[in-house]
DNA sequence: TGTACATCAGTGAACGCGCGTTCACTGATGTAC
DNA sequence: TGTACATCAGTGAACGCGCGTTCACTGATGTAC
């Protein structure tokens, strides 16, 4: 069973990446265990220190990782959308969707994570992780703004950013009651009144 | 030393809630050990089950008075202003400050444990407390729209809500870096139009 | 191409530690007379 | 009011358990000839 080929080692480091990804952000960094990880990737828990330095190390990979899922997701949004207010409204509907509400673990980190991230002490790799990965989802909702000056355009990207994680993550901790939809539909309402 | 007066046990359990409120905020019912929350009390850990079920049971009893607090908070705010509009721009504006940011501990429990409780499972008692202190916050809001239908101005509130959880957690997340502040000055300036 | 051997990916037992919870015990409090 | 005694708030050792991390080991992989 042991001393597998360089490519196969490859791809289990990718499988532990990948599983990482979701189930930080399901259960958070210090909710599941190395050995669980290891566990959900289909290995046992010895061999995760010679893929990773620790579990903080790994933290930070998977929280990029994520991001980058996200960033890649929303740019294919953007790409298909005729003009950017369609655009920017395909964003808004795809966030703050039930679906999205219901599968933290594949969804967009900045909600998933934001949390653990400010618990976490400054230097943990993770944090640099998820203030890059933040900026770069900024920067596509950014460059969809109706058309103003710069900052203005980045201001209301951040504010939006913030309404919308700051609704997602109400929205699953009300989970299961009516109060739960109410706040995915009055973000909407609130940040695509034409629609 | 044992066996304290009745009325002095009560003192220590009303300092275990108290001291429990402020250190779930500030690092959430995973981060903080039962023998720490009673040694912050000026106790040692094994007299907790006299006072308490569980800490799951501590955890929902913690929240609700964090919520007791907030809402006492908010209301002195919204008594002391001389009209609707500037009782909302006060409640924006002591909650998107850098003082509240850096002190979760005292905080809004919205933002201190949303992420906490969206991963408690169903039947924990901190959802249903969690829940409750939401709507209370959530109807303190909704009093101080301006005028409009009482679902239009719930709906407001809703979102309101959203987005001042959302930008805490999110400067909180990036707290040490100007993304930080930032943050916190668009979502000011997109709620607070006029100011 | 075939053989001998060094490498090293993965295993599973073990490390020290802290967790939530239990419990026998202590001795001041509170009560019955 | 004073005394005898039951109560019970708080202590600290102990419980079983899971954590992150280490390490001796295994045996297929990869390499040198």
């Amino acid at each position: 069973m042991p001393r597998v080929s360089k490519a196969e080692a490859e791809k289990n480091r990718a499988i532990i990446e990948q599983v990482s990804s979701r189930l930080f952000r399901e259960q958070g960094f210090h909710g599941i265990s190395v050995a669980d990880l290891m566990g959900a990737a289909g290995l046992t828990h010895g061999g995760f220190y010679g893929h990773f330095e620790s579990k903080d190390a790994l933290a930070a990979i998977a929280c990029t990782r994520a991001f980058e899922e996200s960033e890649a997701r929303w740019r294919k949004r953007v790409g298909e959308a005729p003009d950017h207010a369609t655009a920017l409204s395909s964003l808004i509907d795809g966030y703050l969707s039930a679906r999205n509400r219901n599968n933290a673990g594949a969804g967009c980190p900045v909600a998933a994570l934001a949390n653990d991230v400010a618990r976490e002490s400054d230097d943990k790799p993770v944090r640099a992780a998820f203030h890059q990965g933040l900026e770069a989802l900024v920067d596509i909702l950014t460059d969809v703004q109706p058309d103003a000056a710069a900052d203005a355009r980045r201001s209301a990207a951040l504010a939006q950013m913030a309404t919308l994680a700051g609704a997602l993550i109400l929205s699953r901790a009300t989970q299961g009651t009516p109060l739960s939809n109410e706040i995915l539909a009055a973000t909407r309402a609130r940040l695509l009144p034409e629609g």
